[in-house]
DNA sequence: CATGACGCTTACGTAAACGTCAACTCAAAA
DNA sequence: TTTTGAGTTGACGTTTACGTAAGCGTCATG
C-alpha cells in the first residue's frame, strides 16, 4: 500500500536527510557503489543504527563523484578533489599548501576542456565531409 | 592546431612510418599497450615480417585514443569515433547511418564540455574562498 | 506470526586495461 | 660466431570499480 510511509521517520526529522535508496533513484547508482564510495572514503554518511543517512553534503559530493568518473578520473583523484571543496566547512589545516594542489586541479581542467574543444572541431570536420559525400550522391536522407 | 584529419591525410603519399618504440617514447604509453590497442582492433599496423610498422595515421589514431581514455571513454567507445574518422578514407557503407552515430557522439562530447566547464567554475569559487580566508587570518606564510 | 521488502556486513567473483615474465626470432654489432 | 638488442607471442598477475551471493537483523503488512 503506502510505501512512502516508510519515508515517514524522514519526513519527521528533515526534508533534507535521504536513504541509500532515495540517492540510488536519484542518481541511478546502486547500494553497492555508495557503499563502496564510503569504504574508499568518499562520502561518510551518518548511521541510525545500522542504516546510512545521507544529507545534502553528501548529495553534492555524490554528484561531484559521478562528474568526475565521467572526465576518467578515478575514485582517489575524486577523493582530492572532494577534500578541496571541505575547506569551504571550516578545516583550515595547512589551507595554502591546498591552494596549490587546487590551483593544479584547475590548470589540469581547463586543459582538458580545451582537448575537448578540440575534439568536438575534428567530429565537426568529419560530420561536415560525410555531409558533402551525402549529398554529391544525392543520398542524403538525413537532415 | 591542426586536425587529426589533416595528420591522416598527410600520411598519403608520405613514407613516414615508425616502430613500436618510436610511438613509446612519442606518447609514452608501452609497447604492451600498443599491442593491447591492437587486439582490441583500434590501431592495425602492417607488418614487415613480424614487427609492426605505423604509419602517421596510426599515430594519428593513437592520439586520439589517449584523448578519449582522458575523458572516461572506454576502449570500446574509442573505437566507435574512429570508426568515424575512418570515413575521409574511402569508406562509404550505411554513410548516413554512421552520420546518425556522429551527431549523437557530438551532443555527448558538448555536454561534457559543459560540465567540465561547471566543475571549474566550482572549483574557482572554492579557491577565492581560500584565498579569502588565507587574507583574513595573516596566516599566507607558503607562496 | 510469517512473509516480504529493505538494509547491513563479509567475502568471493568479474570485466577492463594493462603489467610482468618467460621463451622465441632475427638482424646487427663485437 | 657469439652476443646483444629490439621486437614478438602467449600466459598469468594486478588494479580499479564495482557485481553477486550468503547470511543476518528489522519492520510493516497480510
Amino acid at each position: 500500500m503506502m510505501n512512502q510511509l516508510a519515508d515517514a521517520q524522514a519526513a519527521f526529522g528533515s526534508d533534507e536527510e535521504f536513504s541509500i535508496r532515495d540517492l540510488c533513484d536519484a542518481f541511478d547508482v546502486t547500494p553497492r557503489a555508495l557503499r563502496f564510495y564510503e569504504s574508499q572514503e568518499l562520502i561518510m554518511p551518518r548511521r541510525d543504527g545500522q542504516r546510512r543517512i545521507y544529507t545534502l553534503r553528501d548529495r553534492a559530493r555524490l554528484k561531484l563523484i559521478l562528474r568526475g568518473k565521467r572526465f576518467g578520473f578515478s575514485l582517489a583523484e575524486i577523493r582530492e578533489l572532494l577534500n578541496l571543496y571541505d575547506l569551504g566547512d571550516g578545516q583550515v589545516t595547512q589551507l595554502s599548501l591546498t591552494l596549490e594542489t587546487a590551483l593544479g586541479k584547475l590548470d589540469e581542467l581547463k586543459e582538458r576542456r580545451e582537448e575537448i574543444t578540440a575534439v568536438i572541431g575534428d567530429l565537426e570536420n568529419q560530420i561536415g565531409l560525410v555531409r558533402n559525400m551525402l549529398r554529391e550522391r544525392g543520398e542524403s536522407q538525413v537532415s
